[in-house]
DNA sequence: TCAGTTAGTTCCAATTTAGAACCCATGGTG
DNA sequence: CACCATGGGTTCTAAATTGGAACTAACTGA
């Protein structure tokens, strides 16, 4: 299988990172929620070739997460702003944060404090069920598969 | 810049990306937190050629993602486990999992649905401030450069 | 007229991937 | 013994993608 073909897997995760998953395309997203929105900004941040920088920024916009947006007239100029779609990713985008803080440090500690604003704390983010309220680990999920792939997906010693 | 130099870059998301962000890599961990371990078992699933797949699994295992242990000796045969390391990824895979159910959805709906074994209640997840318990979005974020960067990570416009 | 800005596109060499075949240690079968 | 199967890879080649640099287009301002 081609990698541009996972889209076509039934497995939400695999059409995620068909959209998102591409070398360089979350590190686009990061520089998006920092507030850049502009192709020479993003181009000098990353230090990505232009050419994959416009290939990303193209396939972020037909996909939905990016809005081209023209900022002025003579000559046209457009910038790129997430979407809601887009902002909707942030929590992908914070757990890589957090778990590179925790693991991936150097002796200068974590590079960025992301602050939560309502209570002037440092955000700990938590995956939390939204039904009961606790915070959730990978042991505490159990998956089933819908209707329709009854029997595709899993393996048959579900771990 | 090469991509394979980004872990170089003063960003916990950059060098996140520099282990798992490479193309296939995320769906490999995607396998692994539904109970795959063996190499055949992630080849046929992913789809992947057993080149890249025998790359990727190395560098998880190098990055102290997964832990490659003997099951049986004559022959030795090998299986590939999370570590604690990697099961702190899960947040990060399931965002990503339902930014896809919410997104990317065909007309049979999502494939997977993951339960909360304690409240036996669907996973809604939620990003979750620890200190103050309210769920948080990206508006409410404010980032901070730490002392050894200061003025070097953020644009001066930050929004 | 000339330099500067912004957002790309074009070119070529180097690297990576897809797909298939092959390898190796061992175990089971006839 | 010969032969096939299993698990976990490695090797090979052609095709696709990337990196690096130069170039283009459409203006603005001096």
């Amino acid at each position: 299988m081609r990698w541009q073909d996972i889209d076509q897997q039934p497995c939400s995760v695999a059409r995620s990172l068909a959209i998102i998953g591409d070398n360089w395309t979350l590190l686009v997203l990061r520089d998006c929620f920092l507030g850049v929105r502009r192709f020479d900004d993003f181009q000098q941040r990353l230090g990505v070739t232009r050419h994959v920088l416009s290939d990303r920024l193209r396939k972020l916009t037909e996909g939905g997460i990016l809005d081209k947006v023209a900022y002025q007239q003579r000559p046209v100029r457009h910038e790129y702003r997430l979407t809601s779609m887009g902002r909707d990713l942030y929590p992908v985008i914070v757990h890589l944060a957090q778990w590179g803080d925790q693991y991936l440090a150097d002796d200068h500690g974590a590079p960025l404090t992301r602050i939560h604003k309502q209570c002037e704390h440092t955000l700990q983010a938590q995956l939390h069920c939204r039904h009961c309220g606790e915070t959730v680990a990978a042991q505490d999920i159990r998956v089933e598969e819908n209707a329709h792939w009854k029997g595709k997906i899993l393996m048959n010693n579900q771990g």
